[in-house]
DNA sequence: TGACGAATCAAACAATTGTTTGAATTATGT
DNA sequence: ACATAATTCAAACAATTGTTTGATTCGTCA
């Protein structure tokens, strides 16, 4: 069985199936998850033969976690973590960035907006692809929010309650992303739909996490 | 094609196999999903013959909807949604109950466990019997949480900030359960395990929301 | 041009899926 | 005890799955 190896090269040109399949699979795994989505389905939206993944990639399971790779090199591209904030901004304003930052990726729409579901679906769902995509990018990502509030708290980033206010932070945020089926059902047009709508969000839980934690480096407790 | 009619009699020694059947399917559609979950996996578990399924619900759309009836009806007999608080109570201490009781049900543990799995997993990917598990279990489940931080932010429900700050409230419980597999990795011991790591998290998750929404009521934007 | 490897293709393969079948077994009512 | 219906069973079926095959086409370089 011979497989091509596994990088892709810098020139567009080069691997125009591969990139097609990668993009396509994106999307169906996103949509569908890894096993309910089919070869012939990816490489019917790829425009590539059934073959096409063993050939290119050996088998379906590496063909996923290339495609989580992939997504990877291209997630904080538009979105970095604190939207450029300076090191040195005011915690309250890094941990709106932070809020922000989050629910842009997640609301993304358009031709990459598959990267985030896949990405949900993932934590959700795993596959043995988990533990990379933790240690690369949630673990990152983690760390940066830990920082915000332990400074906000005026804590050491160890203190229990640094831990308990950096998970009500985001979970807030991946709410409406996890649960935005039953959310729709619930209130038909709720959901943000533009970026001014995910502002407003975005404001709502920065201002609630702010007053909450408020309360929690005032007391003692 | 010969089907049984789709009750379940009150008899406990009537029906055995379909008994058997329902809680096997709901275990293996908890740990799998409906798609991945096979009907020989969920036979083999119940003792069953292969073709029981479907001679006694026709196929296994119509099994797995049943199975959600049957989790539905044996859902808030452990821990109702306010633990049996009387409607008198202080918003504050309703807040807390319902908190609490949600996280209960959510990491409830033993042979029960997988009911919560597949409400959390029927959110999160759904299939057409999403909607009546909404409307039954969802919906009301909802009405209650808003009305007590309707009261506790002085607002009329309609008002928005009593949505999201229900939202708020919700997606602090499930996140955990949603998550799970990224907080396990990350965090290897942090989820709670026993009732009193259980109540631990229901008591954060009160103050932080009160905190912040002390902060939504006083102010009047 | 011609030769060689890379890439694509239609077709088939083996495994697994949900479902059906028809006989065998068990339960029920008279 | 008998007859009838309900239930269980092994076996097979049709559809779909990921994968492989071997021929064919395409691109590249001598």
């Amino acid at each position: 069985m011979k497989v091509k190896s596994p990088f892709i090269s810098d020139d567009p040109a080069q691997d125009v199936t591969r990139r097609h399949l990668l993009e396509a699979a994106g999307e169906v795994f996103a949509e569908e998850g890894f096993r309910a989505a089919t070869v012939r389905e990816i490489c019917q939206r790829a425009g590539a033969n059934v073959a096409a993944i063993n050939y290119h990639f050996g088998d379906k399971e590496t063909l996923y976690v290339e495609v989580l790779r992939y997504a990877h090199g291209r997630a904080l591209g538009k979105y970095p973590l604190l939207l450029g904030l300076p090191e040195t901004a005011p915690p309250r304003e890094k941990l709106h960035a932070f809020v922000l930052s989050l629910l842009s990726r997640i609301f993304e729409k358009g031709p990459n907006s598959w990267h985030g579901r896949l990405m949900s679906r993932e934590m959700i769902e795993p596959t043995p692809a988990l533990d990379s995509l933790i240690e690369e990018r949630i673990r990152p990502m983690s760390n940066v929010l830990w920082k915000i509030i332990s400074e906000i708290l005026n804590c050491p980033p160890t203190d229990q309650r640094v831990l308990s206010c950096a998970f009500s932070v985001l979970s807030q945020c991946v709410f409406y992303k996890h649960c935005r089926p039953a959310v729709v059902k619930l209130f038909p047009g709720l959901l943000p739909e533009d970026p001014e709508a995910v502002a407003m969000l975005a404001d709502h839980i920065t201002r609630f996490s702010l007053a909450a934690m408020k309360d929690y480096s005032a007391k003692k407790n």
